[in-house]
DNA sequence: GCTTGACTTCGAGTGCACTCAAAGGGGAAG
DNA sequence: CTTCCCCTTTGAGTGCACTCGAAGTCAAGC
């Protein structure tokens, strides 16, 4: 039975190592809600399984794309809510997809502001340096 | 001369208004040594030259895309020293400019799986929503 | 002349997202 | 059996970038 646990199951340290975090950030995520009580092994250790890895390797999608981890919290909420909650997550999504091109807009135009700069310099530095 | 001073200058209050900071952050900025000391009126009060507020603005970009205000700083002890630091204010531009790429890359990933995850959500809820 | 409001300094407090410490248990290798 | 590493829990600590509070100064308006 534990056998059959453990296949196809990873342990916190090895579902750190494939999703990018550390164990205790994996830990956290899950005391906050960001994820699901995790199963357990005989021994009451976690054991991922790839629908938890699935779970967090979207969750590091959204970490990254700026979303705070309340917004990821509501959205943990509403998925094992069930599918009734559909139009919610979709509204929270589209939401937070017009923040990321925001943001990268933002950077596109620091960006040419940099470029900018790096041209003046590169012929100053051409010129007296 | 105090009349000559303020001619051309801006309150904190005022230059806090047209860089997007708040007064704090520009009285914090200046003693983190992000800022070259500001000029003062007559009673001691920070006057803000055009100079110094193209300063703040290229602050305020190098921050929105990411940079470190430890880096920052170092960035604004170069400038103060004089053109011989050209070459080093390049490269750590050039350096931020390959993070700021990378960063733009990563978000534009990461939006391709959230607009998968949006078609998918769009497609459910129609069906059955 | 007194209130109002913006300004000053200094140091402490906040929010976010981790990140680590302490104390202890389990199980596999030598 | 002992060493070793990884695991567990709870609660405290960290780093970053502000952000605010307290106590006081100063100039303008009623």
């Amino acid at each position: 039975m534990t056998q059959l646990l453990e296949r196809d199951t990873l342990s916190v340290g090895e579902a750190a190592a494939r999703v990018g975090l550390s164990t205790h950030t994996l830990r956290w995520y899950e005391q906050e809600g960001l994820v699901a009580p995790v199963g357990r092994d005989s021994a009451g250790r976690r054991r991922y399984t790839e629908a938890d890895l699935g779970w967090l390797d979207l969750l590091t999608k959204l970490r990254r794309t700026g979303m705070p981890v309340r917004d990821m919290r509501r959205y943990a909420e509403l998925a094992r809510q069930g599918d009734h909650t559909l139009p919610e997550r979709l509204r929270l999504f589209r939401e937070h997809r017009e923040r990321v091109l925001s943001r990268i807009a933002e950077l596109q135009a620091d960006l040419d502001v940099l470029d900018y700069k790096i041209d003046l310099y590169t012929k100053m530095v051409a010129e007296q340096g």
